[in-house]
DNA sequence: GAGCACTGC
């Protein structure tokens, strides 16, 4: 057993130790360099305090966990991989008997979906619980919530940096703080005069100069990104020559060597030019001097766009003596701060929590996959943003991984995937279309580091003909790393592969192809349709498909042909980048966005045709709409996909025409278009109005929010006595061809047991100012119905868009019923002129439900 | 004209 050299924390861990004995958590605030990470665990095995049970350490980085694994295996003077282990992705040195396992916090997530009580773990450690990562705040809530009602016994401690530890105390039930001293040399912090006009890169070469002399050490620079790092490794070319010292670039999109490189000892002093890495994840030696330029680039999910946006920020306090401490770590140092000291106090004092920035898609599914069923009730230690959870739960909805709130079939494989949700339905998709290996090549490139070079001019498309265009440019990559598995080829079409980083993708593919392809299969939707395999723009389709089941919300339409300019559901504009060749197809998904101020910026797009849109979520409107300044009737008809117009066209009928001819000639387009005859789907019409039938009984009325159907619906239900009737009718083909998605939706959820109408009730028409002209009337005049619905108000507006602002409700009326009396008839004949082999009831409310719409046999 | 840092059975 080698002697152990003495480190700060010892002197608390007798204190620590008698703390675990009365109380079930602890909080410790040590200091980087006080030794916390390798020597409480083996403490607290020592003690006894872990009985049989495993102790889990919790670290963010996977080096972190080996590095701690190989130091306390080597303290205690034992083989790694037996009493002491580490486990992380693609690399694990334990075994079940296994005591002190040190691991990162998306292993602890997985374990949790497994064995959701933990019931082998007897403590858990969360190390660097400061960092406040996304992982760290959701496997804390959840280790909590497993020790208040399941598990008592069970040990958390959170052991921090620089955090101030009483919020968390409180969160874990006022339990005891530990504080250990530090080993930190001191640091003397100088702040500079603002100078707002000067940009940062100008005020780092003169804060470098003044630092050479003041410190003998190396300087490390926190710079926010790559490109300030590379202006002002420009500008400080001459200075650092007469310094007789290197510049040296410092960032995570560096190959290891080139890290390795700024990391090792030199006969040189340095100058280290950083992004954040240098803060949390590496530590550079003989650092004397640190200049902070105060700023950092972040992440940050914007709700209402369901985008993530990187954004350039002004540090917290605490990133700012995280900063300064990096020149204090071997002798004392200096750090010249680019900001004034008065400034220092307007910093927030902490950095906003991951939980508080991003997507929360992956968390609450895993969350409801795990039993919560409320989320916003779940005890968090800090809670996210309303917003982002709403926002959440609408993504996981849409990606089909949960209805009505709880995990679905394919929720639950969806979280078993360790990708974010609209990949693992990517993974999922691609499983069931045959082509799951290139869907894992896809979701890896699209969740792992960019292996394709930076500088990548040979793709700009500016310089290549049509030729060169391509239908995706997630295709052309997974392509490109196709080619680099089969045969080593580095250079490809869509750009210089680093060799290294195409080999950890090509792992993590294969993870994820075992993963998807050993799942056992819940339930027939998520098996594969064929096993035939698929070949040439077969197996593209099949995989473009899926990326479309991906991004769902993302569907884009260029403004005009080969334009890089469009329009993506939600209204937004969107640019495709230089660099992307997707410049023909006129609809395509914008998978790789960075949100700006106006434009949404698209990095990699992919084509899509417009018949792989799910047909229930494309809607066609035809407005009819009296014009009185000019006194013409105009019918509109649009096709859309969400908000997203695919195409439109107006058209003014014969002046002459009532309303009853054009709302004819209306239906007739509506359901020329929109009725797939030969879809078998089409039998579930029946399926759909029964829903409809069974809350809106006797009310004789339908109840629809948009503009879809109210053009046929009114004349339908003028001649009906009841919901029981329409849906007899051929015309409830187009009723549900003519649902929304959202409709659907609606009916699915809230249908049958929660909404009840009674007999004779009344529905309020709600005036629209923005579809002027719009009548508002009251279907209560209209229909002489008596009692108000149970409804709640205005979640089912009905709205009659045909009407003129001269209308008066009896008019209505005569018209609505003049076109079921003299129209209708005539719509009848011409619908039989079209569909010969369909049968058309004479009395259309004499045919049975079975009938199936006067579907084909 | 547009790229912080991490991470996953």
């Amino acid at each position: 057993m080698p002697a152990l050299p003495s480190l700060p924390i010892d002197v608390v861990l007798p204190e620590l130790l008698a703390a675990l004995q009365h109380s079930s958590s602890v909080v410790l605030q040590a200091p980087t360099g006080a030794g916390k990470t390798t020597r409480v665990p083996p403490a607290i095995l020592d003690a006894g305090l872990a009985e049989s049970g495993q102790i889990l350490l919790l670290e963010p980085r996977r080096l972190a966990a080996r590095a701690a694994a190989r130091r306390m295996a080597f303290e205690r003077g034992v083989t790694l991989g037996e009493e002491v282990g580490y486990q992380v992705r693609f690399d694990q040195r334990c075994t079940r008997q296994t005591r002190l396992l040190a691991i990162t916090d998306g292993i602890l997530l997985r374990r949790l979906q497994d064995d959701p009580f933990l019931e082998s773990v007897s403590v858990i450690l969360f190390d660097e619980f400061h960092e406040r990562s996304l992982n760290l705040d959701l496997t804390l809530a959840m280790a909590r919530r497993v020790q208040q009602t399941v598990r008592p016994d069970l040990k958390l401690i959170v052991m921090s940096a620089t955090l101030a530890a009483g919020p968390v105390a409180k969160y874990l039930g006022d339990c005891p703080i530990i504080t250990s001293e530090g080993r930190l040399h001191p640091v003397e912090i100088r702040y500079r005069p603002a100078i707002t006009s000067q940009p940062v890169v100008d005020q780092v070469v003169s804060a470098v100069d003044d630092l050479l002399i003041s410190t003998p050490g190396n300087l490390l620079v926190f710079l926010p990104g790559v490109r300030e790092i590379q202006q002002a490794g420009d500008r400080l070319g001459t200075l650092a020559e007469q310094a007789k010292a290197i510049v040296l670039p410092l960032y995570g999109d560096l190959s290891p060597e080139q890290q390795d490189r700024v990391l090792s000892p030199q006969t040189q002093r340095k100058i280290v030019l950083a992004t954040n890495v240098a803060e949390t994840s590496v530590t550079i030696d003989g650092v004397t001097g640190v200049i902070d330029s105060g700023q950092v680039r972040q992440m940050q999910f914007d709700p209402g766009l369901g985008l993530d946006r990187l954004v350039l920020t002004k540090i917290s306090q605490a990133s700012s003596d995280q900063r300064a401490g990096r020149a204090g770590r071997t002798q004392p140092g200096v750090c010249l701060r680019l900001w004034m000291e008065r400034e220092q106090r307007g910093l927030a004092a902490d950095t906003e929590p991951e939980i508080r920035r991003v997507d929360l898609a992956g968390p609450v599914l895993e969350l409801l996959c795990w039993g919560e069923s409320d989320i916003t009730a779940f005890p968090w230690f800090e809670a996210p943003r309303p917003e982002a959870v709403a926002q959440a739960i609408s993504l996981l909805t849409s990606l089909g991984a949960i209805k009505d709130g709880q995990p679905t079939d394919i929720g639950r494989q969806m979280v078993q995937l360790p990708v974010h949700p609209r990949l693992a339905r990517l993974l999922i998709e691609g499983h069931r279309n045959g082509v799951s290996d290139r869907a894992a090549w896809m979701a890896a490139l699209l969740t792992e580091r960019d292996p394709f070079e930076r500088a990548d001019y040979a793709r700009k498309s500016g310089s290549l003909g049509p030729a060169h265009y391509s239908f995706s440019d997630v295709l052309d990559r997974v392509q490109a790393l196709e080619e680099f598995t089969a045969r080593g080829r580095t250079d490809t079409t869509a750009g210089r592969l680093h060799p290294g980083a195409a080999r950890f993708l090509q792992q993590a593919q294969q993870q994820l192809l075992r993963l998807v392809n050993s799942d056992r299969p819940t339930s027939a939707n998520t098996r594969p349709r064929s096993t035939q395999p698929k070949q040439g723009w077969e197996r593209d389709e099949a995989v473009l498909k899926a990326l479309l089941t991906a991004f769902p919300d993302r569907v884009a339409r260029r403004r005009e042909p080969l334009n890089r300019k469009g329009v993506m559901v939600g209204g937004r504009g969107i640019r495709l980048a230089d660099s992307s060749l997707v410049l023909q197809p006129e609809l395509f998904l914008c998978v790789d966005t960075d949100a700006g101020q106006g434009e949404i910026f698209v990095r990699q797009a992919s084509g899509i045709e417009r018949d792989w849109l799910p047909a229930n979520q494309v809607e066609v409107t035809i407005d009819v709409t009296f014009d009185s300044t000019q006194e013409k009737i105009v019918a509109q008809r649009r096709t859309r996909y969400f908000d997203l117009i695919l195409d439109e066209s107006a058209t003014t009928p014969p002046s002459g025409s009532n309303v009853s001819d054009v709302l004819a000639e209306a239906a007739l387009k509506n359901l020329d278009r929109a009725i797939p005859w030969d879809d078998p789907a089409v039998s579930s019409v029946i399926t759909r109005v029964r829903c409809l039938k069974t809350w809106l009984p006797d009310c004789g009325l339908p109840a629809f929010d948009d503009s879809t159907l109210e053009n046929l619906l009114p004349s339908l239900c003028s001649g009906c006595r009841s919901f029981a009737d329409l849906h007899r009718a051929p015309w409830a083909a187009a009723l549900r061809a003519s649902l929304t998605y959202q409709q659907q939706q609606f009916l699915d959820r809230e249908a049958p047991e929660r909404i009840q109408v009674p007999s004779g009730s009344q529905i309020t028409v709600h005036y629209e100012p923005e579809r002027s002209p719009i009548l508002a009337v009251r279907i209560q005049e209209l229909f002489g119905l008596k009692e108000t619905p149970r409804i709640a108000a205005g979640r089912i507006p009905v709205v009659l868009h045909l009407l003129g602002p001269n209308y008066r409700p009896q008019q209505i009326t005569d018209d609505l019923k003049s076109f079921w009396n003299n129209t209708y008839p005539e719509v009848r004949k011409e619908l039989k002129r079209r569909y010969p082999k369909h049968s058309w009831p004479e009395d259309p409310w004499s045919a049975t439900p079975e009938n199936k719409g006067g579907r084909r046999a």
